[in-house]
RNA sequence: GCGAAAGUAGCUCAGUGGUAGAGCAUCACCUUGCCAAGGUGAGGGUCGCGGGUCCGAAUCCCGUCUUUCGCUCCA
């Protein structure tokens, strides 16, 4: 555990040193759970979105892209489901710090009483045998009354206060009725407080005018309103998928682990939209399509795994989660749910709007059900970048710090170097350089003894090194160097682009992802 | 929110009441020239912030902010 947190922690300075993350605000102490991306990071994080955009988007025929605006019409959180869901009133017991739902604790306590109510029940039923009217005993024993009617009081009183976002009398409510923290048995309670997930905003100038927003906790919802325009307008048949990567927002109240959970992070989603019925396989299928997307990148199948959840969201009939192994564990890094008909239908309610797929095989209509797939970008960031953090013995004794950021997603492709800065190495460098950039991003860099350039280089994630000598001055020739095994070979400096072309270039992990897809549709 | 720990140079950290430090990094010059850490010099800090005690506070006291870790939640 310890190893890990300094592994964990060596990534996260890392990542600063190198111009990858920095903590948002830093000047002013910081902002919790929000992070920057500088300049290397930047170059790695579009990388990777452009590498998701095309195995998914450029890859499929049937699948297509949009961007949907964060604000959204506040009705469309009610009929997702994230209003209730999202929004928790929650108590701490002080001795215990355990934290609990108010409204769960006071349910349980209105359990008790209908349990304590039945078994009054069961008793007289044994004692009066054939003769027992349970409906009239409810009524007229004292007890049971007692019971009964109490727990409707309660029941009653908690979703008036809730309703009215009374917090003051749930925790009055608790007090009156003695509950204890089950693990400290205290009564010693904080207020509650709302909790809600989404961050609010306000739309419109004045004060009066304004309508209540939340920035989107998920980026779901703007494929799902716009499901119709697209299958229209783009003239789509079932099945198809609509893509989308943006930022969403939750207010977790406990946002940790570096860029892991954060409070404004970046969602690339896909929902695949199917017949009724078909959903367990498109379901099986993205599994594998996402898994093959992964380890063509080349990162190690040993650190993937599926997660099969038990406990379903209220949308979903199946789910399951691809987890990475991370510094501190195995985590969710993509979830793949199989959603039914539930957010379709849903707006289909609140909109009243129909949100159906005409069939004109069948001449029928019906709400498609939805398989999605849903990866955190700044997630699957930090999946390659802690993966490709390593320190490495070298033959000669030493140690060398390497990025090994798959080349196709590398910052910065090459480096280039003039072994000495005189004799018209620089100038010539530069001609190679004003040459390269034209395809790659490129930079040069002449301080230092070359060695110890390399190591800058590999340190940064930069997958090669091209060195200018006294020799490229005679006939055209460079040394390329290569980050991970440290071989260098000379090649004609016309010949540098293509070569360089094959390695950076996204097309052939492209290839092997659909290689590793064993499944065809 | 509760509890614990921490906050001194870009980074890692030393410094328990008396002039603010080291290594690495940065910049300049010299040296070397294919796998880092040679030489000389320079720049860089109101010691998280505010208050108090004291002749004097990075150091002691109080408050506060931020971060990290644990608890609860996680679509």
């Amino acid at each position: 555990m310890k190893n890990q947190d300094n592994q964990f922690k060596k990534v996260i300075s890392h990542a600063k040193e190198y111009g990858y993350i920095v903590q948002s605000s830093e000047i002013y102490d910081g902002l919790g759970a929000v992070y920057d991306y500088l300049q290397n990071g930047v170059e790695l994080k579009n990388n990777i979105r452009t590498y998701w955009w095309k195995s998914m988007v450029q890859m499929h025929d049937n699948i297509v892209g949009l961007d949907s605006a964060i604000f959204m019409h506040p009705t469309i959180w009610k009929a997702s489901g994230h209003v209730d869901a999202f929004n928790d009133p929650l108590i701490d017991n002080k001795d215990s710090k355990k934290r609990y739902r108010a409204d769960v604790l006071i349910e349980d306590y209105a359990e008790k009483l209908l349990i304590k109510a039945n078994k009054e029940i069961t008793k007289a039923a044994k004692r009066f045998g054939d003769t027992f009217d349970e409906e009239q005993y409810k009524t007229t024993n004292p007890r049971v009354v007692k019971y009964l009617s109490e727990r409707d009081r309660i029941l009653q009183r908690m979703s008036k206060s809730l309703e009215s976002s009374d917090l003051a009398d749930v925790k009055e409510l608790i007090e009156e009725l003695g509950i204890s923290c089950p693990v400290s048995g205290s009564k010693n309670w904080t207020d509650v407080k709302q909790f809600n997930l989404m961050f609010g905003t306000k739309i419109g100038a004045s004060a009066e005018n304004s309508m209540d927003l939340f920035l989107r906790p998920e980026t779901a919802q703007g494929i799902f309103v716009n499901y119709l325009n697209v299958q229209k307008s783009g003239r789509m048949k079932l099945p198809f998928g609509i893509a989308q990567t943006g930022k969403a927002f939750r207010n977790e109240i406990v946002a940790r682990q570096f860029i892991f959970r954060m409070r404004e992070f970046e969602q690339m989603e896909m929902q695949f939209f199917v017949k009724p019925g078909e959903q367990q396989k498109w379901y099986k299928i993205w599994k594998e399509r996402r898994l093959a997307w992964h380890l063509s990148l080349g990162l190690g199948k040993e650190n993937y795994r599926f997660h099969k959840h038990d406990k379903l969201a209220h949308y979903a009939d199946a789910a399951t989660d691809i987890e990475f192994k991370f510094p501190f564990g195995f985590k969710e890094l993509e979830g793949i749910h199989s959603r039914t008909d539930f957010d379709l239908k849903s707006h289909q309610e609140h909109s009243g709007k129909k949100l159906q797929y005409f069939d004109h095989e069948k001449n029928e209509s019906f709400v498609p059900f939805v398989v999605e797939t849903s990866i955190g970008l700044d997630r699957m960031f930090l999946a390659i970048f802690s993966t490709a953090l390593q320190e490495e013995e070298l033959e000669n004794g030493s140690s060398r710090i390497v990025l090994r950021l798959p080349a196709i997603l590398a910052p910065v492709k090459v480096a280039i170097l003039p072994l000495i800065k005189r004799d018209g190495l620089p100038e010539k460098s530069h001609e190679i350089l004003n040459t390269l950039r034209l395809d790659f991003n490129v930079v040069y860099d002449e301080k230092d003894a070359v060695g110890r350039r390399y190591r800058r280089q590999d340190a940064a994630g930069t997958p090669f090194c091209i060195t200018v000598d006294h020799q490229t001055l005679e006939d055209d020739t460079v040394t390329l160097r290569d980050r991970d095994t440290m071989q260098q070979k000379r090649i004609a400096i016309k010949d540098l682009k293509s070569i360089i072309e094959q390695e950076v270039s996204m097309s052939n992990s492209l290839l092997k992802m659909i290689q590793l897809s064993k499944t065809k549709e």
